[in-house]
DNA sequence: GGGGGTAAGTTG
DNA sequence: AACTTACCCCCT
């Protein structure tokens, strides 16, 4: 009987199937095949196989060649990917795209030749071909007759680059050509491009414009050949084990502490895994997280990194070296997950309440929800370590939670908040932290409190941090004659003032013009910066303040250079939360927060949480030492910042913790419940609106209530890049039923564009 | 009619 | 996503 494969591929297109021929020896569920597609070939991930009735054979299409004798992801990867898609509700190719990095977009010498007795004049019989010497059109007529054998070779791995061939010339100078003459110009800037579409994006036209310099010669591809690459090893950094290993158990929660102390507490497990001859996976949420975590491990147990900023070569070289069965720890972000670890120990999610492991393009998956439904299929120990227990974190790890979806909290509030069997609580570094009410304190944006003690800062000649909610110099610009704020014409956003350019810009589009001279809607010369404060302003206040220290700055647009700091020589550094990406800062006596209600107010059920990890969060910056923290806030009896600041902190937290849950639990928020929120978007306003209407009545239509459909509703950013944009917010307390009204929501229509994410971390958001 | 652009449809 | 086809607009 004929054998039929379901084969995915990283696009967002269901999977197709095709044949298996008899003359080749067919791989396993989860191998790589080569299949024809379009005018050529492609690389797909097989995820099913059926016989089939020789009368059905037919409509299929042979695969070309088998990639793989093994399965090329971890064990039960494709099954896995298919779940995932189900649950996030984006189509499972685009998952695969999003956590598989490698290996299936590998360049191919794809060859033709004609099936004895059927030679052409086009395609001679018994000689091999390229098969692009065949037009689109004509192969696929022989494909269809059965007239072509196909075979296909690695080829050498090089580059195709898109490079300039000609000069801007007359011929370009029309004004119909000027998006080509851009196009050519920046080519010139850049040298290469990696192809027509990145191009295009750089040059911001459409890539018609790139597609037609090639056409006529301006520009051209080239292929170059890739930089050889060795596998990148982490520069070890000491780390002392704490304690003699983890519990045994399926959840391992492990709070509390610094980075450095979680992980010293789960690496003797670790070199125990590794001495046994098995691999761990050890995920961690962003780059600058991973490269600390991989030197600490590397100091006691072999380790292999992988990461986004990972060349294709690197990943393939991970990949090949995480199949080889070798005993070793594997630390990655989410492109790690499914890397083909032979037999691994346990999976261990660093920083797993953070949100930065939730996806922000393509599937909007929260990583260690994915990570424990790996674990859970593989039947392979979970450890998750966070500042701060989640309610996720404590659900997942809580006796029942496997078969309990929308279980009562009892399970989790029921135990006592001392230390249990699965969940290791280390000490948190005790913080002196002194809430400034900015009702009460003088002076912006620093209160009389903080000028104060950043006084004491210079005279002592010590060192302070300053955390800004934004970079540039305020949130606004706006006329006090009219009252009109300058606004960005793509974004329903106020542009930012960046004092240091004389520019305004928009932080969501890119948006930039020069400082206007006089109010663009009464003409008159009253325009003043807005309240709202950002790291210039802040750096420029304390520049006034004490006019003999340094000032550093650290943001998105500015980076300075802050090797002195480290060295021990006084100053203040004002950065927005991209601090936590660098490395700490040991000298640090003081730390600011600027304005902590930008944080409480962000309109998310996670806002209070999210605001306690943060200040927790804070002694990384200076471990070792004891800092002064002095949050700015109108909101000093706020919890997050109570629970932060008790004498007690371990049993305070534990206290805020279940309280947390059990919120969770009473509103029917996930974990406990199930939201997804549905975003419409479309440069017509209008069209946007009906569309979100028509969403949110195809769900009413197949049965959803009144209490599980919110909206439509404007987005609170009501347009981003020329994009209006409508919410719907389903909800739902048993995920089946769930899960049935979600598949009833259409991801694309027309100029239409329909996003879903289920369980948003913020939950408005706009998705990218 | 040719060139540039956008929208809509298809890929097995 | 990448690519092809259909169609509209503008210029000469």
């Amino acid at each position: 009987m004929p054998h039929a494969v379901d084969v995915l591929f990283p696009l967002p297109v269901p999977p197709f199937r095709f044949l298996a021929p008899f003359d080749q020896e067919a791989g396993p569920l989860g191998a790589r095949v080569v299949v024809p597609w379009q005018g050529g070939v492609r690389i797909g991930l097989v995820v099913g196989s059926e016989q089939l009735p020789a009368s059905q054979a037919t409509e299929y299409r042979d695969v070309i060649a088998w990639l793989d004798r093994e399965p090329f992801l971890a064990q039960g990867a494709h099954e896995l990917l298919l779940e995932l898609a189900e649950s996030s509700g984006a189509p499972p190719g685009v998952v695969l795209a999003s956590l598989v990095p490698v290996g299936l977009r590998e360049e191919l010498l794809h060859e033709v030749s004609a099936v004895e007795g059927s030679g052409s004049l086009a395609l001679p019989a018994g000689e091999w071909r390229r098969g692009d010497s065949l037009g689109p059109a004509e192969l696929d007529l022989y494909r269809r007759q059965g007239m072509v054998r196909e075979r296909v070779r690695r080829v050498e791995r090089t580059i195709s680059c898109l490079v300039p061939q000609r000069p801007v010339d007359e011929a370009l100078m029309g004004k119909a050509q000027a998006n080509q003459r851009l196009a050519l110009e920046r080519l010139w800037e850049l040298e290469s491009a990696a192809g027509a579409a990145e191009l295009a994006r750089n040059a911001a036209v459409p890539d018609s414009a790139v597609r037609a310099l090639v056409r006529k010669g301006y520009a051209d591809y080239r292929e170059l050949p890739a930089p050889p690459v060795a596998l990148h090893a982490p520069e070890p950094v000491q780390l002392e084990p704490r304690g003699d290993g983890l519990p045994k158990g399926p959840v391992i929660l492990v709070s509390g502490g610094l980075r450095r102390d979680r992980l010293a507490a789960i690496v003797p497990t670790l070199e125990r895994d590794v001495a046994a001859g098995h691999s761990v996976l050890v995920l961690a949420p962003e780059a600058a997280y991973l490269t600390q975590t991989a030197a600490w491990l590397a100091s006691r147990v072999p380790v292999l990194v992988i990461s986004g900023n990972s060349s294709d070569e690197q990943r393939l070289r991970v990949w090949e070296e995480a199949a080889s069965g070798r005993a070793l720890v594997l630390v990655g972000t989410y492109a790690a997950l499914l890397a083909p670890l032979l037999d691994p120990a346990r999976i261990v999610v660093t920083e797993a309440g953070s949100g930065a492991y939730k996806l922000a393009a393509g599937p909007r998956l929260f990583i260690p929800a994915a990570a424990r439904r790996l674990a859970q299929r593989r039947n392979l120990p979970l450890v998750l370590s966070d500042v701060l227990a989640s309610p996720e974190m404590r659900l997942w790890a809580s006796p029942d939670s496997a078969q309990a979806t929308s279980l009562s909290t009892a399970d989790c509030l029921g135990s006592e908040p001392t230390s249990t069997s699965n969940h290791i609580r280390l000490p948190n570094p005790r913080q002196r932290l002194f809430a400034s009410d900015l009702s009460e304190a003088t002076g912006w944006p620093l209160g009389s409190h903080l000028a104060q003690v950043l006084r004491q800062v210079q005279e002592r000649g010590r060192q302070a941090v300053l955390l800004a909610p934004r970079r540039g110099f305020s949130a606004a610009l706006a006329c006090k004659d009219c009252g009109h704020t300058v606004m960005c014409p793509n974004c329903d956003l106020a542009l930012r003032y960046h004092r240091s350019h004389d520019r305004l810009r928009c932080h969501q589009c890119g948006y930039g013009v020069p400082l206007p001279e006089v109010c663009p809607n009464c003409g008159g010369s009253s325009l003043a910066p807005g309240r709202a404060a950002g790291t210039e302003w802040i750096a420029g206040a304390v520049a006034k303040l004490l006019p003999d220290l340094q000032v550093l700055r650290l943001d998105g647009d500015h980076q300075d250079d802050l090797t002195p700091l480290r060295e021990g020589t006084p100053g203040v550094l004002v950065a927005t939360s991209s601090i936590f990406r660098v490395l700490p800062l040991p000298h640090v006596s003081l730390i600011g927060i600027t304005l902590l209600d930008t944080h409480l107010n962000v309109s998310d059920f996670r806002a209070a949480e999210e605001s306690l990890r943060l200040l927790l969060q804070l002694p990384e910056l200076a471990p070792g030492g004891r800092p002064l923290v002095v949050v700015q806030t109108f909101q000093p009896e706020h919890e997050a910042l109570i629970a932060s600041t008790e004498e007690n902190s371990e049993a305070a937290l534990e206290a805020y913790g279940l309280r947390l849950m059990e919120r969770r639990t009473r509103f029917h928020y996930p974990p406990f419940g199930q939201l997804a929120k549905i975003q419409v978007s479309s440069k017509d306003r209008g069209a946007a609106e009906r569309e979100a209407a028509r969403v949110a009545g195809s769900l009413t239509a197949a049965g959803a209530t009144g209490d599980e459909v919110l909206g439509p509703v404007p987005a609170p950013v009501s347009r981003v890049r020329g994009q209006y944009s409508f919410l719907v917010y389903l909800r739902g307390e048993e995920k089946s039923r769930f899960r049935m009204l979600l598949r009833g929501v259409s991801q694309a229509s027309g100029r239409v564009r329909v996003r879903l994410d289920v369980d948003p971390r913020d939950v408005a958001e706009f998705l990218e």
